[in-house]
DNA sequence: TCATCATATAAATGTTCATTGATATGATAT
DNA sequence: ATATCATATCAATGAACATTTATATGATGA
């Protein structure tokens, strides 16, 4: 117990109620497809947006909205040297969400083609 | 190793470029504040939707809206009943990701504060 | 069949958002 | 200073989305 909420550890949709809009802000950040791709690109360290534009094949633009929107969402941590701005996954946590998602999906998936 | 896919246990990028679509689809059906408090009322159990509608305070036509939208991404089981309609939360581990973007988003906005 | 209740659907509206093309900022080196 | 490279921002466009009001479907009971 490290927080000051009453966290029974069994019903896990206690004190969510509280955050909703935040993890709502959360989810849309990781909505979008190329999105995702661009956080995935800095998981392993920082990169230079051009290093992730040519990686992602995405025009320079559209990189640098979507790291502007997980910037605004506190997802990456920017750091800048010289002429070049370094982009970095800012909490590792982040994975197990997708990872845990992208597990549930196949999941449902499969269930659903069982009928 | 139940998967196909070599999951090193480490890497936890790895094997998710393939399933980002699907990912990037479950996300959105997070990424709505009203959409996480319909899914969080059906978290413990079924309920017909009028029930939700006067839990939640929401329009019926924004609750059947919001319900479509869980129902096509599988989130939620659909099981009818006489005049009524009953949903429920399809898969336990979704609370476990918005838990942890709850608490990531906590821990980010502290970091944030402390410059 | 008719009236009623529960839920879904349709139409309309305003907003947000992803994407592109063009341009601006800002740093570096000559 | 100027040319160049890296990145950000702007303007425009079209699509997606949340919400509301009104109406339709579909089941139940008299």
């Amino acid at each position: 117990m490290e927080s000051t909420a009453p966290k029974s550890g069994k019903d896990k949709a206690a004190g969510l109620n509280d955050h909703l809009p935040n993890v709502a802000f959360l989810a849309k950040s990781l909505s979008d497809e190329n999105r995702l791709r661009v956080l995935l690109c800095i998981t392993a360290g920082k990169k230079s947006v051009s290093r992730i534009v040519e990686e992602l094949q995405l025009s320079q633009p559209l990189v640098s909205h979507h790291l502007k929107e997980l910037k605004r969402s506190l997802l990456v941590r920017v750091e800048r040297s010289g002429p070049f701005i370094y982009y970095q996954l800012a909490d590792a946590r982040i994975l197990d969400v997708l990872e845990t998602l992208s597990v549930v999906a196949g999941d449902l998936l499969a269930a659903r083609t069982t009928f």
